[in-house]
Order: structure tokens, then C-alpha cells, then sequence
DNA sequence: AATGTGTATGAGCATATACGTATATACTTG
DNA sequence: CAAGTATATACGTATATGCTCATACACATT
């Protein structure tokens, strides 16, 4: 699985569009949100301080994107995060964004 | 490093800027093309059939975001990854989607 | 059935960004 | 210095996408 051999045009579409999904600040707050357990679109609002209508197609786009589930319980909808690799890419990233700003921060010193 | 702390407006928005340039084909291109070693700008006209000019500018995107590192040698300039992580997030999403097409495909079975 | 609450969606606007063409810059060689 | 080659950039255009407002839809309660 996932060996480094090249990838066709159409592979690197699906990727490059699963990075797109991730791009949003307002979608990696929701995905953050979602990360201490599932939340109904009212809580999700209240958490991310965004408009009803923008976190609903927002959380629309997610699920296209096979990132999250849902789950309606009455009138209610809950989300979660479906996509275990989420939260390592969101580490990866933040790990090796530190490493960069540090390294600038470097060169500022003596 | 990186713990799961919820990142702060300006953080996150880091962290999107960065998806949003690995969420170009043209870009992720370029990048597997460089997994090979360093290239020059000629050689990656050609490894990703795009024009001079396409090519040059998602090499300085990929530039400002510390993705790739470059090196001038009299006329040529030649580029190389810098960043070690990229690998890693490259291989995260490309199993992750993996497993999602394939449960879809299971849909289709039996 | 009527009304209310939670969620999704349509329309329109504003902004961002990818691309091609043309041109500029940097460097080398004759 | 002139001409050529490799790379970068400016400009215009087309397209995509996020956001807001208003409205539709789904379900519950009375």
C-alpha cells in the first residue's frame, strides 16, 4: 500500500483535491472541534463562531470528502471525524511547520 | 512538539496556506518529480509537461512555502526538497484515499 | 394541521489564483 | 559588446470558491 511509484494525472487530481479540503481555516476548525468527539451543527457553530449557512456547507464539503460521517438523531445532525488519517497529517504538518519557524526565528539571534 | 492543543486564527491559517499550496497538481508534480533528486527548471519543463513560464512560478510558490530549497549553478537553477515531511504527508494521503476507494469499490461487490 | 427548531441549499457578489503570452532579468560565450 | 540560453515576472483573462442573505427542507410538538 502507498508505495512511492508515480502517479498518473487523475491520482494527482484526487490528492490534490483532498489537500484543497484541508485548506480552509474554517474547515480545520471544525475538524478540530470534531477531534474531542462528534458535535451537532449547532454546537459546531457556537464552536467555531462562524454563520450557520457557511459551517453547513462546509460540513457538506468534509463529507464529500469522506473525512467526516454523519448521524442524524431527530432533528439534529452529528458529525465526526471518519478519516483516522486526519489527525496525524494535521500533526505532520504542524510539526514540520514549528521546525520551519523556528529555523527563522534562528535567524534573528546573535 | 505538535501536541493536540487547538491552534489559535493565526495558526491555523499557517496550516491551510500550507495545504492549499500541496493542493495543485501541477505543484504535486514538480514535487514527485523532485523525489528523485534535484532537477533544474528545463528538466522539470519537461518531467511535468507544462510551459516555462507555469513551472517557474509554482517553483517559487513552493519556494515561499519552504518546500523546496534551490541552488543556482551558472545559468540553471536547480531545486530539491527541502522539507522531509512532505514524503510522509504524501504517502498519509495516498493510503488514506486508497482504503476510501476501496470501500467503495466494496459497494459494488456481491 | 400549524408552528417552531435545526439543518441544508440557492442566488449573487467578492476574491483568489492558475494559466498563457509576452517580456524582463541573469548569466555565458563568441 | 552582441547574441544566445535559462529562468523569472508582469499583465490580462478565465474559473473556482468562500461568504452572506434569504429560503427551503426535515422533523418535532402542540
Amino acid at each position: 500500500m502507498s508505495r512511492a511509484l508515480p502517479l498518473n494525472a487523475q491520482a494527482l487530481e484526487i490528492v490534490a483535491h483532498r489537500f484543497a479540503v484541508l485548506a480552509e481555516p474554517m474547515r480545520l476548525r471544525l475538524i478540530q472541534a470534531l477531534f474531542k468527539g462528534e458535535k451537532n451543527v449547532t454546537a459546531l457553530v457556537a464552536a467555531t463562531a462562524g454563520t450557520q449557512a457557511n459551517v453547513s456547507r462546509h460540513l457538506q464539503t468534509l463529507i464529500a470528502a469522506h473525512i467526516l460521517d454523519r448521524r442524524k438523531e431527530g432533528l439534529q445532525v452529528y458529525y465526526r471525524i471518519s478519516d483516522p488519517s486526519i489527525a496525524k497529517l494535521c500533526q505532520l504538518v504542524c510539526g514540520s511547520l514549528e521546525k520551519s519557524l523556528l529555523k527563522q526565528a534562528g535567524s534573528f539571534e546573535s
